[in-house]
DNA sequence: TTTCCTGCAAAATCTTTGCATGATC
DNA sequence: GATCATGCAAAGATTTTGCAGGAAA
Protein backbone atom coordinates (compact mmCIF):
# COMPACT_ATOMS: atom_id res chain seq x y z
CA UNK A 1 0.00 0.00 0.00
CA UNK A 2 2.67 2.35 0.85
CA UNK A 3 4.19 1.55 -2.54
CA UNK A 4 3.95 3.68 -5.82
CA UNK A 5 6.65 1.79 -7.78
CA UNK A 6 6.77 -0.60 -10.47
CA UNK A 7 8.26 -3.70 -10.50
CA UNK A 8 10.74 -4.32 -12.97
CA UNK A 9 10.52 -6.97 -16.27
CA UNK A 10 12.51 -10.05 -14.99
CA UNK A 11 12.91 -13.71 -16.64
CA UNK A 12 13.14 -15.30 -13.31
CA UNK A 13 11.06 -15.48 -10.15
CA UNK A 14 12.42 -15.02 -7.56
CA UNK A 15 12.36 -18.45 -6.19
CA UNK A 16 13.93 -19.39 -9.80
CA UNK A 17 16.45 -17.25 -8.82
CA UNK A 18 17.08 -18.32 -5.35
CA UNK A 19 17.20 -22.02 -6.81
CA UNK A 20 20.01 -20.62 -9.38
CA UNK A 21 21.96 -19.35 -6.41
CA UNK A 22 21.67 -22.37 -4.10
CA UNK A 23 22.92 -24.44 -7.17
CA UNK A 24 25.92 -22.00 -7.61
CA UNK A 25 27.00 -21.87 -4.01
CA UNK A 26 26.10 -25.97 -3.33
CA UNK A 27 23.35 -25.00 -1.18
CA UNK A 28 20.34 -27.13 -0.65
CA UNK A 29 16.84 -27.00 -1.44
CA UNK A 30 14.70 -27.54 1.63
CA UNK A 31 11.16 -27.35 1.99
CA UNK A 32 11.99 -24.33 4.72
CA UNK A 33 13.39 -22.22 1.76
CA UNK A 34 10.83 -22.96 -0.20
CA UNK A 35 8.09 -22.14 1.88
CA UNK A 36 9.54 -18.52 3.44
CA UNK A 37 10.48 -17.23 0.29
CA UNK A 38 7.11 -17.81 -1.06
CA UNK A 39 6.07 -16.05 2.27
CA UNK A 40 8.54 -13.41 1.68
CA UNK A 41 7.43 -12.54 -1.68
CA UNK A 42 3.66 -13.02 -1.56
CA UNK A 43 3.35 -9.33 -0.54
CA UNK A 44 5.53 -6.33 -0.66
CA UNK A 45 5.50 -4.64 2.59
CA UNK A 46 8.53 -3.73 4.40
CA UNK A 47 8.93 -6.04 7.61
CA UNK A 48 11.60 -7.22 10.49
CA UNK A 49 12.28 -10.62 11.12
CA UNK A 50 9.96 -10.42 14.53
CA UNK A 51 6.87 -9.59 11.94
CA UNK A 52 7.77 -12.13 9.41
CA UNK A 53 7.71 -14.90 12.21
CA UNK A 54 4.78 -13.91 13.88
CA UNK A 55 2.33 -14.57 10.64
CA UNK A 56 4.65 -17.79 10.19
CA UNK A 57 2.88 -20.88 11.40
CA UNK A 58 3.34 -21.51 14.80
CA UNK A 59 5.95 -24.48 16.79
CA UNK A 60 3.89 -27.80 16.20
CA UNK A 61 1.75 -26.64 13.05
CA UNK A 62 2.98 -27.94 9.51
CA UNK A 63 5.25 -25.67 7.66
CA UNK A 64 6.72 -24.33 11.17
CA UNK A 65 10.07 -22.88 10.65
CA UNK A 66 12.01 -22.09 13.27
CA UNK A 67 13.30 -18.31 14.58
CA UNK A 68 16.93 -18.94 13.94
CA UNK A 69 16.05 -20.45 10.58
CA UNK A 70 14.38 -17.57 9.78
CA UNK A 71 17.25 -15.19 10.61
CA UNK A 72 19.26 -17.50 8.41
CA UNK A 73 17.40 -17.78 5.82
CA UNK A 74 16.78 -13.88 5.32
CA UNK A 75 20.62 -13.19 5.56
CA UNK A 76 20.73 -15.44 2.51
CA UNK A 77 17.89 -13.99 0.57
CA UNK A 78 19.95 -10.67 1.25
CA UNK A 79 23.01 -12.16 -0.05
CA UNK A 80 21.40 -13.76 -2.84
CA UNK A 81 20.33 -10.68 -4.27
CA UNK A 82 16.60 -10.92 -3.37
CA UNK A 83 16.02 -8.64 -0.41
CA UNK A 84 17.90 -5.55 0.91
CA UNK A 85 17.67 -4.93 4.68
CA UNK A 86 18.20 -1.68 6.26
CA UNK A 87 18.36 -0.29 10.21
CA UNK A 88 15.24 2.08 11.03
CA UNK A 89 14.47 2.68 15.08
CA UNK A 90 16.99 -0.49 15.91
CA UNK A 91 15.09 -3.00 14.04
CA UNK A 92 16.51 -4.47 10.84
CA UNK A 93 13.95 -3.78 8.12
CA UNK A 94 13.73 -5.79 4.96
CA UNK A 95 12.24 -5.37 1.43
CA UNK A 96 12.51 -6.54 -2.07
CA UNK A 97 15.34 -6.16 -4.17
CA UNK A 98 15.35 -8.43 -6.91
CA UNK A 99 12.82 -6.97 -9.62
CA UNK A 100 12.42 -3.74 -8.28
CA UNK A 101 13.65 -0.63 -8.84
CA UNK A 102 16.02 1.31 -6.58
CA UNK A 103 14.48 3.33 -4.43
CA UNK A 104 14.61 5.78 -1.42
CA UNK A 105 12.15 5.97 1.75
CA UNK A 106 10.07 8.69 3.32
CA UNK A 107 9.37 7.53 6.66
CA UNK A 108 6.07 8.77 8.83
CA UNK A 109 7.22 8.74 12.39
CA UNK A 110 3.40 8.73 13.39
CA UNK A 111 2.28 5.63 11.90
CA UNK A 112 6.13 4.21 10.97
CA UNK A 113 4.94 3.75 7.67
CA UNK A 114 7.47 3.66 5.13
CA UNK A 115 6.70 5.06 1.68
CA UNK A 116 8.69 4.63 -1.24
CA UNK A 117 10.12 7.69 -4.20
CA UNK A 118 12.75 7.59 -6.79
CA UNK A 119 15.20 10.27 -8.09
CA UNK A 120 17.75 10.00 -10.68
CA UNK A 121 18.68 13.65 -9.35
CA UNK A 122 19.90 12.08 -5.88
CA UNK A 123 21.57 9.75 -7.48
CA UNK A 124 23.39 12.38 -9.77
CA UNK A 125 23.86 14.28 -6.53
CA UNK A 126 25.66 11.15 -4.92
CA UNK A 127 27.58 10.73 -7.29
CA UNK A 128 29.23 14.09 -7.48
CA UNK A 129 29.63 14.12 -4.02
CA UNK A 130 31.66 10.69 -4.02
CA UNK A 131 33.54 12.23 -6.37
CA UNK A 132 34.36 15.29 -4.90
CA UNK A 133 35.66 13.34 -2.39
CA UNK A 134 37.55 10.50 -4.20
CA UNK A 135 34.97 8.02 -3.07
CA UNK A 136 34.32 4.51 -5.11
CA UNK A 137 30.50 4.58 -4.92
CA UNK A 138 28.31 0.96 -3.85
CA UNK A 139 25.11 2.22 -2.54
CA UNK A 140 23.34 4.74 -0.19
CA UNK A 141 20.58 4.73 1.91
CA UNK A 142 18.33 8.13 2.19
CA UNK A 143 15.65 7.91 4.61
CA UNK A 144 13.18 11.47 5.06
CA UNK A 145 11.21 11.59 8.23
CA UNK A 146 8.21 13.57 8.50
CA UNK A 147 4.60 13.20 9.08
CA UNK A 148 2.89 11.84 6.42
CA UNK A 149 -0.43 13.16 4.86
CA UNK A 150 -2.43 10.91 6.43
CA UNK A 151 -1.51 11.47 9.99
CA UNK A 152 -0.85 15.22 9.07
CA UNK A 153 -4.44 15.32 8.53
CA UNK A 154 -5.77 13.17 11.35
CA UNK A 155 -4.11 15.78 14.11
CA UNK A 156 -5.91 18.43 12.24
CA UNK A 157 -9.04 17.03 13.09
CA UNK A 158 -8.10 16.08 16.50
CA UNK A 159 -7.61 19.84 17.21
CA UNK A 160 -10.34 21.03 16.02
CA UNK A 161 -12.57 18.95 17.78
CA UNK A 162 -10.85 20.11 20.92
CA UNK A 163 -11.52 23.02 20.21
CA UNK A 164 -15.43 22.68 20.50
CA UNK B 1 39.98 13.60 11.11
CA UNK B 2 37.42 13.00 8.93
CA UNK B 3 35.67 16.02 9.02
CA UNK B 4 36.15 18.90 6.88
CA UNK B 5 33.34 21.18 8.16
CA UNK B 6 33.54 24.09 10.34
CA UNK B 7 31.61 24.67 13.49
CA UNK B 8 29.40 27.18 13.98
CA UNK B 9 29.85 29.98 15.91
CA UNK B 10 27.74 29.52 19.16
CA UNK B 11 27.16 32.13 21.96
CA UNK B 12 27.18 29.00 24.89
CA UNK B 13 29.85 26.09 24.96
CA UNK B 14 27.99 22.24 25.30
CA UNK B 15 28.58 22.73 28.75
CA UNK B 16 26.64 26.13 29.13
CA UNK B 17 23.91 24.89 26.93
CA UNK B 18 23.61 21.58 29.05
CA UNK B 19 23.19 23.71 32.23
CA UNK B 20 20.58 25.60 30.95
CA UNK B 21 19.28 22.73 29.31
CA UNK B 22 19.37 20.81 33.64
CA UNK B 23 17.64 23.84 34.33
CA UNK B 24 15.06 24.30 32.18
CA UNK B 25 13.86 20.72 32.78
CA UNK B 26 14.84 20.84 37.24
CA UNK B 27 17.05 17.93 36.82
CA UNK B 28 20.73 18.57 37.95
CA UNK B 29 24.39 18.77 37.58
CA UNK B 30 26.38 16.17 39.08
CA UNK B 31 29.80 14.66 38.30
CA UNK B 32 28.73 12.04 36.06
CA UNK B 33 27.08 14.48 33.92
CA UNK B 34 29.76 16.90 33.84
CA UNK B 35 32.65 14.22 33.21
CA UNK B 36 30.70 13.26 30.47
CA UNK B 37 30.37 15.88 28.73
CA UNK B 38 33.98 17.27 29.07
CA UNK B 39 34.93 13.42 27.34
CA UNK B 40 32.03 13.86 24.54
CA UNK B 41 32.88 17.24 23.37
CA UNK B 42 36.37 16.74 24.16
CA UNK B 43 36.70 15.08 20.24
CA UNK B 44 34.58 15.44 17.10
CA UNK B 45 35.04 11.58 16.13
CA UNK B 46 31.43 9.85 15.88
CA UNK B 47 31.79 7.39 18.43
CA UNK B 48 28.98 4.79 19.85
CA UNK B 49 28.16 3.95 23.62
CA UNK B 50 30.78 1.39 23.74
CA UNK B 51 33.62 2.99 22.14
CA UNK B 52 32.54 5.89 25.10
CA UNK B 53 32.64 3.44 27.80
CA UNK B 54 36.22 1.65 26.55
CA UNK B 55 37.49 5.25 27.06
CA UNK B 56 36.43 6.06 30.37
CA UNK B 57 37.88 5.72 33.50
CA UNK B 58 37.56 1.49 34.70
CA UNK B 59 35.23 0.68 37.61
CA UNK B 60 36.84 1.91 40.99
CA UNK B 61 39.15 4.84 39.31
CA UNK B 62 38.72 8.17 39.68
CA UNK B 63 35.37 9.84 37.38
CA UNK B 64 34.02 6.14 36.84
CA UNK B 65 30.92 6.04 35.37
CA UNK B 66 28.41 3.43 35.24
CA UNK B 67 27.61 1.98 31.87
CA UNK B 68 24.11 2.30 32.95
CA UNK B 69 24.44 5.99 33.26
CA UNK B 70 26.13 6.48 30.11
CA UNK B 71 23.51 5.36 28.38
CA UNK B 72 20.80 7.33 30.04
CA UNK B 73 23.70 10.41 29.73
CA UNK B 74 23.81 10.06 26.08
CA UNK B 75 19.96 10.07 25.68
CA UNK B 76 19.44 13.05 27.58
CA UNK B 77 22.49 14.91 25.33
CA UNK B 78 20.33 13.97 22.46
CA UNK B 79 17.79 15.02 24.33
CA UNK B 80 19.07 18.54 24.61
CA UNK B 81 20.20 19.07 21.24
CA UNK B 82 23.94 18.32 21.82
CA UNK B 83 24.44 15.28 20.16
CA UNK B 84 22.68 13.23 16.95
CA UNK B 85 22.44 9.56 16.86
CA UNK B 86 21.96 7.23 13.91
CA UNK B 87 22.21 3.49 13.26
CA UNK B 88 25.56 2.16 11.31
CA UNK B 89 25.34 -1.51 10.73
CA UNK B 90 23.16 -2.30 14.12
CA UNK B 91 25.12 0.21 16.38
CA UNK B 92 23.99 3.89 17.59
CA UNK B 93 26.29 6.08 16.30
CA UNK B 94 26.67 9.81 18.03
CA UNK B 95 27.94 12.98 16.35
CA UNK B 96 28.08 16.47 17.87
CA UNK B 97 24.86 18.33 16.71
CA UNK B 98 25.33 21.49 18.70
CA UNK B 99 27.54 23.98 17.15
CA UNK B 100 28.22 22.06 14.21
CA UNK B 101 26.20 22.29 10.71
CA UNK B 102 23.81 19.86 9.01
CA UNK B 103 25.59 17.42 7.01
CA UNK B 104 25.15 13.88 6.07
CA UNK B 105 27.72 11.14 5.45
CA UNK B 106 29.90 8.89 3.08
CA UNK B 107 30.73 5.75 4.97
CA UNK B 108 33.82 3.65 4.06
CA UNK B 109 32.80 -0.23 4.05
CA UNK B 110 36.58 -0.80 4.17
CA UNK B 111 38.27 1.08 6.80
CA UNK B 112 34.94 1.99 8.46
CA UNK B 113 35.43 5.45 8.61
CA UNK B 114 32.86 8.18 8.36
CA UNK B 115 33.27 11.54 6.44
CA UNK B 116 31.35 14.42 6.32
CA UNK B 117 29.47 16.74 3.67
CA UNK B 118 27.10 19.08 3.31
CA UNK B 119 24.62 19.76 0.52
CA UNK B 120 22.01 21.90 -0.26
CA UNK B 121 21.32 21.02 -3.03
CA UNK B 122 20.19 17.76 -1.10
CA UNK B 123 18.02 19.47 1.06
CA UNK B 124 16.12 21.13 -1.64
CA UNK B 125 15.60 17.87 -3.31
CA UNK B 126 14.32 16.39 -0.17
CA UNK B 127 11.38 19.35 0.69
CA UNK B 128 10.31 18.54 -3.20
CA UNK B 129 10.40 15.41 -2.72
CA UNK B 130 8.53 15.46 0.47
CA UNK B 131 6.09 18.15 -1.01
CA UNK B 132 5.17 15.69 -3.98
CA UNK B 133 3.91 13.05 -1.18
CA UNK B 134 2.24 15.70 1.57
CA UNK B 135 5.08 15.08 4.06
CA UNK B 136 6.40 17.40 6.34
CA UNK B 137 9.60 16.66 6.83
CA UNK B 138 11.15 16.77 10.35
CA UNK B 139 14.72 15.47 8.76
CA UNK B 140 16.75 13.23 7.03
CA UNK B 141 19.34 10.52 6.67
CA UNK B 142 21.50 10.03 4.14
CA UNK B 143 24.12 7.49 3.78
CA UNK B 144 26.49 7.09 0.80
CA UNK B 145 28.68 4.07 1.15
CA UNK B 146 31.25 3.10 -0.67
CA UNK B 147 35.41 3.02 -0.53
CA UNK B 148 37.16 5.84 0.48
CA UNK B 149 40.30 7.24 -1.55
CA UNK B 150 42.68 6.01 0.91
CA UNK B 151 41.65 2.10 1.01
CA UNK B 152 40.98 2.63 -3.13
CA UNK B 153 44.74 3.58 -2.90
CA UNK B 154 46.02 0.61 -0.42
CA UNK B 155 44.22 -1.76 -2.15
CA UNK B 156 45.80 -1.36 -5.70
CA UNK B 157 49.15 -1.15 -4.19
CA UNK B 158 48.79 -4.69 -2.65
CA UNK B 159 47.28 -5.89 -6.14
CA UNK B 160 50.84 -4.89 -7.74
CA UNK B 161 52.88 -6.22 -4.93
CA UNK B 162 50.94 -9.59 -5.26
CA UNK B 163 51.38 -10.01 -9.34
CA UNK B 164 55.22 -10.02 -8.55
C1' DT C 1 26.47 -41.71 2.86
C1' DT C 2 28.25 -37.44 2.96
C1' DT C 3 27.35 -32.91 3.69
C1' DC C 4 24.35 -29.56 4.69
C1' DC C 5 20.33 -27.90 7.32
C1' DT C 6 17.23 -27.48 11.11
C1' DG C 7 15.48 -26.88 15.75
C1' DC C 8 16.56 -26.16 20.19
C1' DA C 9 18.67 -23.92 23.77
C1' DA C 10 22.17 -21.15 25.20
C1' DA C 11 24.89 -17.29 24.39
C1' DA C 12 26.07 -12.82 22.62
C1' DT C 13 24.95 -7.93 21.98
C1' DC C 14 23.23 -3.87 23.13
C1' DT C 15 20.22 -1.22 25.89
C1' DT C 16 16.79 -0.42 29.45
C1' DT C 17 14.91 -0.73 34.08
C1' DG C 18 13.84 -1.68 39.28
C1' DC C 19 15.61 -0.74 43.35
C1' DA C 20 18.37 0.76 47.28
C1' DT C 21 21.79 4.03 48.28
C1' DG C 22 23.73 8.43 47.79
C1' DA C 23 24.11 13.21 45.94
C1' DT C 24 22.08 17.66 44.72
C1' DC C 25 19.11 21.45 45.27
C1' DG D 1 14.73 17.06 53.74
C1' DA D 2 12.69 16.10 49.30
C1' DT D 3 13.74 14.68 45.04
C1' DC D 4 16.53 13.24 41.64
C1' DA D 5 20.61 10.42 40.01
C1' DT D 6 23.67 6.65 40.31
C1' DG D 7 25.39 1.94 40.42
C1' DC D 8 24.34 -2.54 40.38
C1' DA D 9 22.23 -6.43 38.78
C1' DA D 10 18.63 -8.26 36.35
C1' DA D 11 15.75 -8.16 32.56
C1' DG D 12 14.56 -7.05 27.63
C1' DA D 13 15.04 -7.19 22.89
C1' DT D 14 17.17 -8.86 19.01
C1' DT D 15 20.22 -11.83 16.66
C1' DT D 16 23.82 -15.43 16.52
C1' DT D 17 25.80 -19.91 17.43
C1' DG D 18 27.04 -24.86 19.12
C1' DC D 19 25.37 -29.06 18.73
C1' DA D 20 22.81 -33.36 17.86
C1' DG D 21 19.53 -35.29 15.02
C1' DG D 22 17.39 -35.15 10.39
C1' DA D 23 17.07 -34.23 5.40
C1' DA D 24 18.86 -33.42 0.74
C1' DA D 25 21.88 -34.59 -2.96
Amino acid sequence: MASSLQPLATSLSPQERFQEYLQAKGLRQTEQRKFLIDEVFNQHEHFDADELIERLPRRGSPNYVSSATVYRTLREFVDAGLLKSFQLEGRTVYEHDYGYPQHDHLYCTRCQELFEFTSDELIALRDRVAADQGFRVTGHRLIIQGICQKCSQTRRKKRKQDLV
